[in-house]
RNA sequence: UCCGCGGUAGCUCAAUUGGCAGAGCGGGUGGCUGUUAACCACUAGGUUGCAGGUUCGAGUCCUGCCCGCGGAGCCA
């Protein structure tokens, strides 16, 4: 007898197989019974028939509960009225441990009850499907990447000075030093693409901002790619190409996850290349048209976001942002240096940013300047304006947040939901 | 951090003006030959988040605290 997982139950078909899992759930109608039991790559719905009341497999079966470990032996029959189409005709049942009481039950819950049990809920058929859908959009991001000759190139995790302002760094000792956990791997990056050429890191960050939205998270993941010789344009049709292979690969080979998400795929569908493009004077003029108070300077609310969405089923990305609502690495436009070239990428149906980036700066003497400008320590920057000193060219790139391409592609609610553990900023259990 | 809302059985919720703390699900027992979050009957299950106060009487009103949820700012 062979023992298979679930999601190849359709290649043995009248086969005796094996199936080792956990109950789902089960249901009875006297002289039969129906086991649903679930391995990790599906759910199959295990029937036993017989006129006898007192057959030991109804006994086995009586004593079962939910989440009970089982390991079922029997034959694959194709029924309509099994859920799925496939169902095992038991001979065999054996229990592996019986759960007790498993606090998880097939109605409602709460979200505060169920992330208590995160660990538990893992299990459910929706966030099962979510983070089977997650881990495709990985592989997907390193297919594109490794595709296209990029090197992946590790960031550090403990960082010794603050990138981009303290007041959201986890600080933490390191020997008679202290560390910061890190907030983004690009200014590292920055140092591997002048070594590789094009690179990219893929890993978590953190970020101690006491931000309390559905689109934050305190520890998240990103994926950063750095191209040397690269121009803002350059990064933004890489951005447009990454998310067009992301998209396709969920379409065709996560549909079924989708479908247990309930995720319409047509508005996923319809997006291609080119996507809108707006400068960031020329989003605020649009928003101010249609109500928005913002004003030129102002960085975009989460209102503002809610607006543009609704403007646009494709991803916009906004350009050429004034220089003092970013970040001190941005190259400026030659043509108005008042304005950096900077991208943000949003994404449709209301997730705004799912991409942040841009052209550094290259110059030594312009980014000496701008350390000073925004206060940074200059010690701290030794290392990264050598890169300035020692054949120093133009170069671009980005960072795209996992989890929010997870929400968004999975239409979820809450960012919580698109990463297996979340670290949110009143919860760290479990 | 600020604004708003909430905490009652294992879970989801109800409880009129301050007047006997209840239902469904889950658990247990029994029934049913194709169930689809099955169904039917019976049954056990309570320090109403914590501390104090008002009152003849508090789940309900007041004060403080704890925990969580929704949103804002900031960001990916």
């Amino acid at each position: 007898m062979k023992r298979i997982y679930i999601e190849e139950v359709s290649q043995y078909k009248n086969e005796k197989v094996e199936i080792r899992g956990w109950v789902y759930n089960k249901r009875s109608s006297g002289k039969v019974r129906f086991l649903l039991v679930r391995d990790g790559t599906g759910i199959i719905q295990a029937t036993i028939f017989s006129p006898e009341k007192d057959h030991p497999l109804f006994q086995l079966f009586d004593n079962l509960t939910q989440e009970s470990a089982v390991i079922v032996r029997g034959q694959v029959k194709e029924d309509p009225r099994a859920p799925g189409g496939y169902e095992i005709a038991v001979n065999d049942l054996e229990t592996v441990h019986i759960a007790q009481n498993y606090p998880i039950t097939p109605k409602e819950h709460s979200v505060p009850f169920l992330m208590e049990h995160r660990h538990l809920w893992l299990r459910s058929r929706k966030q099962h499907a979510i983070l089977q859908i997650r881990w495709e959009i990985i592989r997907a991001i390193r297919d594109f990447f490794d595709g296209l000759g990029f090197r992946l190139i590790d960031a550090p995790i403990l960082t010794p000075s603050a990138c981009e302002g303290t007041t959201t760094l986890f600080e933490t000792e390191y020997f008679d030093q202290k560390a910061y956990l890190s907030q983004s791997g690009q200014l590292y990056m920055e140092a591997a693409a002048m070594a590789f050429g094009k690179v990219y890191c893929f890993g978590p960050t953190f970020r101690a901002e006491k931000s309390k939205t559905r689109r934050h998270l305190i520890e998240f993941w990103m994926v950063e790619p750095e191209v040397a010789f690269a121009t803002l344009e350059d990064i933004i049709l890489l951005a447009e190409d990454l998310i067009l292979f992301i998209l396709e690969r969920v379409l065709t080979k996560r549909r079924a996850e989708l479908e247990i998400l309930e995720r319409d795929p047509g508005p996923l569908e319809k997006i291609a290349k080119p996507f809108i493009r707006l400068t960031y004077e020329q989003t605020v003029k649009k928003l101010q048209q249609m109500g928005s108070k913002m004003l030129y300077g102002d960085d975009f609310g989460a209102p503002e976001e809610t607006l543009l969405s609704q403007l646009y089923d494709q991803p916009v990305c906004i350009t050429h942002f004034p220089a003092q609502i970013k970040a001190f690495y941005m190259q400026p436009d030659e043509n108005n240096p008042e304005v950096v070239l900077g991208v943000d990428v949003m994404a449709p149906e209301g997730y705004g940013e799912i991409i942040g980036g841009g052209q550094r700066i290259h110059d030594l003497s312009l980014l000496e300047k701008r350390i000073e400008e925004f206060n940074l320590p200059r010690e701290a920057y030794e290392w990264y304006l050598d890169l300035r000193r020692y054949g120093s060219v133009p170069h671009a790139g980005f960072g795209l947040g996992l989890e929010r391409t997870v929400a968004w592609i999975c239409k979820l609610k809450h960012i919580r939901e698109a990463i297996p553990f979340p670290r949110l900023l009143y919860r760290i259990y479990p």
